[in-house]
DNA sequence: AATGCAAACAACCGCCTATTG
DNA sequence: ACAATAGGCGGTTGTTTGCAT
């Protein structure tokens, strides 16, 4: 299906390329890939133009080590998500979904995969024991990471972070799986897997839209108050609560009773614009509360 | 100073969906 | 209804960087 162009450039871009690439798509605009390197006189195919723009020379990127309330909420919203880059790094100002996904892997994952492996030795073995935290080895951080000169006080030192905030959210997971694992009340987790396409035809209805919430699989739910953050936070409310409450998303995927695929009438979460995260956080308040009154002692 | 290794980041690949004719 | 094409996404791989030995 996919034509692939003969003796396109690829690997590393270079400073020319990117000159070109900017000059282009300042002059027509972002979009329309396919005419990118005809007009901008690039020898790359136009999914390269387009990663290359969108990952790295768009204006409004982010750059720095991400601040706490992003792994914060990266760390959330991949539990109510998944591996969703896009949506998780929609609701991240300024951060590509390349970002996210490469600082989930190369930051988060591994840490958990710690704490999920030592949790099903720990439950072949019928040997629950106190909750043990592995530290990594320990590592020295480029300027880069350690020194966000273009972050205030927002920015992280991450190694300090490690210590004060993921080590500690790790331990309550920790925690929770103990528990659950003494109460034998381990089950199999449902993968919720949205499609990504459905949410670009929207469908939420704010009070300010022209059409009425209505929780059915045809429901058009638009929001297009960008000074009302409510629904766009009572939204991912719903999907907190129903993730906690164990429940699958099915209320705000809603499946399609006779395919049995998700159904097309799902909620477009791109079209909100995210206010700020502290919106989304207030909703997190009492988490974040236990996270941030728990001692590092209590490890 | 040289080398090996691991972390971090950049880029590619293949697939899927939407759109268009 | 179907095929071709473009846009987009997630997974994976390649490259660079910096530390430890």
């Amino acid at each position: 299906m996919e034509n692939k162009p003969l003796g396109v450039r690829k690997g590393t871009w270079t400073k020319e390329e990117d000159f070109l690439l900017k000059q282009c798509v300042d002059k027509y605009g972002e979009g329309k890939w396919h005419l990118v390197p005809l007009r901008a006189g690039l020898n790359r195919c136009r999914k390269s133009c387009r990663l290359r723009w969108l990952n790295y020379l768009r204006p409004d990127i982010k750059r720095g080590c991400f601040t706490k309330d992003e792994v914060d909420l990266i760390i959330r919203l991949h539990k109510l998500l998944g591996n969703k880059w896009s949506l998780i790094a929609g609701r991240l100002p300024g951060r590509t979904a390349n970002d996210v996904k490469n600082f989930w892997n190369t930051h988060i994952e591994k840490k958990l995969a710690v704490i999920g492996e030592r949790t099903r030795k720990d439950v072949q073995n019928n040997n629950i024991t106190e909750r043990k935290i592995i530290k990594p080895r320990p590592r020295t951080f480029s300027k880069l990471h350690t020194t966000c000169p273009n972050e205030t006080k927002e920015a992280t030192n991450f190694p300090n972070f490690w210590n004060t905030l993921i080590e500690k959210k790790l331990a309550i997971i920790g925690e929770r799986t103990r528990k659950d694992v003494q109460k034998i009340n381990i089950t199999e987790t449902k993968i919720i897997k949205p499609r990504p396409r459905t949410f670009s035809k929207l469908h939420i209805t704010c009070p300010n839209g022209t059409k009425e919430a209505t929780p059915s699989n045809n429901a058009t739910l638009t929001c297009t108050s960008k000074e009302e953050p409510n629904e766009y936070i009572k939204w991912w409310s719903e999907l907190l609560e129903a993730t906690e409450n164990g429940e699958s998303s099915g209320n705000l995927f809603p499946e399609d009773n006779q395919t049995g695929e998700s159904s097309s009438a799902l909620h477009d979460v791109d079209n909100y614009t995210t206010p700020s995260a502290h919106h989304l956080f207030s909703f997190f308040d009492h988490d974040v509360n236990v996270w941030e009154n728990l001692s590092l002692d209590d490890k």
